[in-house]
DNA sequence: TTGAAAGCGGTACCAT
DNA sequence: ATGGTACCGCTTTCAA
C-alpha cells in the first residue's frame, strides 16, 4: 500500500501538509489540497490503521461487549449490535466485538493495551460484572441498558418508566377501568435490568389512577402459548378491558390469536398497547399501538455519548433516558359499554 | 499504562529482551524470563496494540463481514458469531464487525488502512459481492459458505452433499423405499448456497437407490404451519416411509406435531433424519438422529485457513468441506411391515 | 544470551 | 500557508 510519504511526493507537499489536509486541523490552500487527493485517489491512499493509533492515541475503534447468554433474544440482540456498527460507522468508528467469557476479560485486555477508546456495554443484567470493570479500566464505558449499581457509569436506556405511565395514562383517559399486563418470563426479572422498572411502573401508575390491575408473567419455549392463553382468559375472565404487552413478538402473536379465538375484537372489545417493544407492531396480524424500544436511537445515543468523553472528556455520567415515543395503530378504545356499565 | 521501556527498566534488560520474552522469537534465560515476567506482572504492563500492529505488520484483527439480511435467521447467524469470535481468540486474535453496507466497501476500507489481517466471509450468498472484492484486496479471505464462483478462493463448510447421502444411505439400507425431504423456503435456494447442493443430493442419491423421492419446499412465517403439514401429509398418503429434514427449527417442531396429529410414533411408523441443523436436535419433543451443520466446526476451521495464510503464506485455496457426523437419537427404524409388503 | 538502533507510518509541535 | 522533525511503542536486524 501507499504510504503518506509516497502521497507527499506525488503531491510535491510535505508529510505534515498531507496529514493536516486529511484531518483539517490546519488551513491547507485549496489547490494545495486539491493536489493532495488527486494523489490520494491515484494512489488508492488509505492511512494505516496502526500507524494512526499509535501516533494519534485514538483507535477510531470502539469495544462492543456482549455475553451472549443462552436466554438472550437473538433478533433483538442482533437489532442491537447492528444499531451500534451503523452508528459507529457513522463517526467513522469500528466495532470490535468482545463475547462470552471475554465479555470482561477482554474488556481489560482491550483497554489495557490500547485497542479501542470506549466500550459498549450491551445486553445489561442488574448485577453485572462489568459494572465494577468499567469503573477500573482506563477507557470510557458507556452501558445500553441500566445495572442496579450505576453510580458514576453512562448509562442510556428507553425510559421505559414513562413508556409504562403514558400507556397507562392513556387507557385511564379512555375510561378502562380493569387493565393486565402481559410481562416478560419470571426469570428476565432477576437477569435483566428493564423488566422489573416496567412492571413497578404499571402497579403504581394504575394504583395512582384507581384503576384495577393484574400483572402476569409469560413463559418460555413450549410453555410459552398455554401460559399466554391462561393468563389471557383470567384477564378477560376478571373483567379486564385493556392489556399491555411487554414481552416477545411471539408472545403478541399468541395473544393476538388468544383474543381472535374468543371473538373479541381489537379495540372494540379490548385495547392493546405494546410497551418497550423492539419489533415492529405494525406488522402483526393486527397492528398494535406501541411505545417501542428503538435500538437505533439507544445505541446513537450510546455512541454519542462515548463521542463526548473522546472529544471533550466531558463524560456525563449520569441515567440518560430516552422519552418514549407513542406509536398509533388504532389498537386501543373506549371501553365496551357493558363493561363500563359493570365497571 | 506501561509501556516495554517500563519493563526493560524495572527488569534490567534492554527492551529488545523484553520482545523476544515476549514473543518467545528468540531464547532468553530462564532467570531473565522470569525478571521480566515479574516486571510484567508488578507493572500490569500490555503491549500497545497500535505499536504492535505497526512494528509487527500484524494486526491480531481478523474482520467478519455479515449482511445480517432480513431473511438471516438470527438464532443461527448469532450461534456463527460466537463460534468465529471464540475461535479467533484461541488464536490470540480479535473480530471486528463489518455489518451491513459496510460488508463489502468496508472489506476495502479494513484492507487497505491494514485494519485486519484477514476476513472472514459469513452468510455468504450463491452470486456473493464479497467474492469479487477477496480477489482484489490486498489481504487474504476465507468465505464460511461455498459461493457459486469460488476460483481461487479459501471455502469452509460441512460436507451437505456426504451429509445428505449418507442419510439417504442409511434409510436405504434399513430397507426405505420411499422417502420425503422438507426443504427450506424457495427463497432460500436462490439467496443461500447450500440449499441446493442438499436438494441435488436427496435426488441424485435416492435415484441410484431406486427409491422414491418426494422433496417439498416449507414456507416463511405464518405460512410456514400449514405448509409443512400439508407437505408431511401429502408425502405421507403417497407412502413415504421416512422423512428427511433440511429446515429451521420451527419447522422440526411444526413437522413432529403434525405426525403427532396423525398417530404416528417415530421410529416405529415413520423414520426421521435431520441434515445440516445447527440447532440441537436431541431436546425437541421427539428427539431426531442427525448429521448437524456445527459452527464451531466451521470457524475453527476457517480462522486455521486464515492464520495458514498468515504465517506461511501457504493460503489454500479450494472448497474445505468438513465431513459430516452422524448423531443417532433413535429417530430411524426398518419401515412398517405394511409398507414393505406394499413397497 | 543480550543490547543498540533502525525503522514501521503516521501526528502534531515548532519554525518559517 | 507550509515544511522539518521529534516522537508514539513496538519488532527485528546487526553486533557483541
Amino acid at each position: 500500500m501507499a504510504t503518506i510519504d509516497d502521497v507527499a511526493r506525488a503531491a510535491g507537499v510535505s508529510i505534515s501538509t498531507v496529514s493536516y489536509a486529511l484531518s483539517g486541523k490546519r488551513p491547507v490552500a485549496v489547490d494545495t489540497r486539491r493536489r493532495i487527493q488527486a494523489a490520494i485517489d491515484e494512489l488508492g491512499y488509505r492511512p494505516n490503521a496502526g500507524a494512526r493509533m499509535l501516533a494519534g492515541r485514538r483507535t477510531r475503534i470502539f469495544a462492543l461487549t456482549e455475553p451472549l447468554r443462552l436466554d438472550t433474544h437473538a433478533p433483538t440482540h442482533m437489532a442491537f449490535v447492528l444499531a451500534t456498527a451503523i452508528a459507529a460507522r457513522k463517526v467513522d468508528y469500528d466495532v470490535l466485538l468482545l463475547t462470552d467469557a471475554e465479555t470482561t476479560t477482554g474488556m481489560q485486555r482491550v483497554a489495557d493495551s490500547a485497542l479501542a477508546d470506549a466500550v459498549l456495554v450491551l445486553d445489561v443484567a442488574p448485577d453485572d460484572d462489568r459494572v465494577a470493570l468499567a469503573r477500573r479500566i482506563p477507557v470510557p464505558s458507556v452501558f445500553i441498558g441500566v445495572p442496579d449499581d450505576h453510580d458514576g457509569l453512562v448509562c442510556v436506556d428507553l425510559d421505559f418508566e414513562a413508556a409504562t405511565i403514558e400507556a397507562v395514562d392513556r387507557l385511564a383517559a379512555l375510561g378502562h377501568r380493569r387493565i393486565g399486563m402481559l410481562g416478560h418470563p419470571e426469570v428476565s426479572y432477576d437477569r435483566s435490568n428493564f423488566p422489573p422498572r416496567v412492571r413497578e411502573a404499571f402497579r403504581r401508575r394504575a394504583d395512582d389512577h384507581g384503576i384495577a390491575h393484574d400483572f402476569r408473567h409469560t413463559g418460555v419455549g413450549a410453555t410459552s402459548t398455554s401460559a399466554v392463553r391462561q393468563g389471557i382468559s383470567e384477564m378477560l375472565d376478571a373483567g379486564a378491558t385493556a392489556i399491555l404487552l411487554h414481552c416477545s413478538d411471539t408472545c403478541h402473536a399468541i395473544a393476538l390469536a388468544a383474543l381472535d379465538a374468543r371473538g373479541l375484537d381489537v379495540p372494540t372489545d379490548i385495547s392493546l398497547i405494546s410497551v418497550g417493544s423492539s419489533f415492529d407492531t405494525a406488522t402483526l396480524t393486527t397492528p398494535i399501538d406501541a411505545l417501542p424500544l428503538i435500538p437505533e436511537e439507544s445505541c446513537e445515543r450510546a455512541v454519542a455519548l462515548a463521542m463526548a468523553c473522546l472529544d471533550d472528556g466531558r463524560c456525563a455520567p449520569g441515567v440518560h433516558l430516552i422519552p418514549p415515543t407513542y406509536r398509533s395503530h388504532a389498537s386501543i378504545a373506549p371501553p365496551p359499554a357493558a363493561a363500563r356499565r359493570a365497571g
